[in-house]
DNA sequence: TCTTGACCTGGAGTTTACTCCAGGGTATAA
DNA sequence: TTATACCCTGGAGTAAACTCCAGGTCAAGA
């Protein structure tokens, strides 16, 4: 598969894919005699989940160390299952602090909502007596 | 109440704070004659706001116009509401691909178990063969 | 009076993650 | 065979949000 086509599958510019290559999250992309891109499907699998881990916020740098320890072997699996359990901890809290976020903004948007209405009876109110005066 | 006071009451850095008045998200903090900050309720009700937002990754940018508008008076409580139900559809999406994320890692994460128990187990097996030859 | 610590400003520097560009090679359709 | 579209690299540029620093003011305690 050719970087453009990688790029439209997974809507990632192709800049992007050459920079996560050049970071470390691709490290097997192979290239053909005049040194164009071939991704495999396993290279695509990677590209799949760089994008949801990125999506997410994940660091790049945390990403290339998983990267980096998957591809040394069996001796890393526990490295990298701590790395997986810390980096979801990380995402729990932010998904908390996200949702408290939505609940104070779901607040604040019902008083707003109340306000305007207030508002436009008071205005309306006004165009009456206007209308009148 | 004095700038280092602010800051370690919602642990955020003295320079933030400064960054923060500087960029307008605290356009009322009031400088007695030596020019030293004197933060009100209010202000520190904006710090606290602020804070939580940032915490949920609104950008400053969004946050300075909210508050910019804020200031304006009633006349702006419409456009206010669509600032605040347009950042709080952004989070709603940001949960759910963080939510996404995390039970991929969680999935990973049980993979992960089993192996690294399957390779434990293989381990013993094997020093118990050492042992024996 | 002197020193210390907290405060000030304007502006430069840092980090992260892209994003863009110049300059150049290659393949393929007309 | 020539134009067009796509590919390459190395490196510079950008955006957002801080973070740090130099150089200076000011109040209070020894």
């Amino acid at each position: 598969m050719k970087i453009s086509e990688v790029s439209k599958k997974y809507d990632i510019p192709v800049d992007t894919l050459r920079y996560y290559e050049k970071a470390g999250l691709l490290p097997n992309v192979h290239k053909n005699a005049s040194g164009i891109r071939d991704y495999s499907e396993s290279d695509c699998s990677w590209v799949e989940f760089i994008k949801c881990m990125r999506g997410a916020g994940l660091p790049v740098e945390v990403l290339k160390k998983y990267i980096a320890l998957f591809f040394e072997g069996e001796s890393t699996l526990a490295e990298r299952k701590a790395i997986l359990v810390s980096e979801r901890q990380k995402l729990v809290e932010k998904r908390d602090a996200i949702q408290e976020t939505i609940d104070r903004l779901d607040y604040k948007i019902s008083v707003y909502e109340d306000k305007i209405v207030k508002r436009e009876k008071e205005l309306i109110g006004n165009s009456k007596n206007e209308n009148a005066s």
